[in-house]
DNA sequence: TGTATATAACGTAATATTGCAATATATTAA
DNA sequence: TTAATATATTGCAATATTACGTTATATACA
């Protein structure tokens, strides 16, 4: 159907999965890396660095603003783009418990 | 197009994305936690934990599988699979390194 | 007011994903 | 060999994603 089944799983699984699939695009992956880098960039500068049009550019920033993952500020001309400290920082924690929660097997099939 | 430009970004975003897609839907993970968890099983005891068909867990294995974050092994009539320990730690690197890679920002917008 | 600039929103085409029933495959036990 | 068990594969329908041209909106400046 297309149609995932989040009522099965819990709270926690899905918004860790919402968050992952926020991240799980080469395009997002680098917006999100020129903004670590740069602090701060508008959609234009992303145009530029990226080599796609710039309504791509805009609906990725899009997804990541719906996730919480960075925020905007519209500035005169143009919107200023920036990390979300808070939504990061709840990212780091739940994607290391996960990653971290495997430590290793002794032996394994 | 419905089709992402792969060829414009680093093999390192490439990689990265592809990882974190394999994780990005609730029922991987939900997968892999019980893997973390029982260390290894078998997918029908996947289909009993969760409330999947059978043939959509195999196709979550599947994926799981072709990114090599598990593997599984024919044993006897069952299939047993196990966290794939180097993938894993290529993941936990990846992943760590880059979300690690913000620091805060003094000014944000 | 008019014009340039920057971004968002809309519409569309191509492709990918999700979930499952049905079927195929492969191993074990009788 | 036959039956039972466990998975994988195939095919399908519904939905989601990706990318971009076009258009709308909103601010700044002459």
């Amino acid at each position: 159907m297309g149609l995932t089944k989040s009522e099965i799983f819990s709270a926690e699984q899905n918004r860790l999965a919402q968050l992952l699939k926020a991240l799980a695009h080469p395009a997002r992956v680098a917006i999100l890396q020129h903004l670590i880098k740069a602090n701060t960039c508008i959609c234009g500068d992303l145009v530029d660095e990226l080599g796609l049009a710039q309504a791509t550019i805009s609906q990725h920033l899009k997804e990541l603003k719906n996730v919480g993952l960075i925020q905007g500020t519209i500035e005169g001309v143009s919107v200023c783009y920036c990390i979300n400290p808070e939504t990061w920082k709840l990212l780091d924690q739940e994607v290391t418990s996960f990653i971290q929660g495997y430590k290793g097997a002794a032996s394994c099939c």
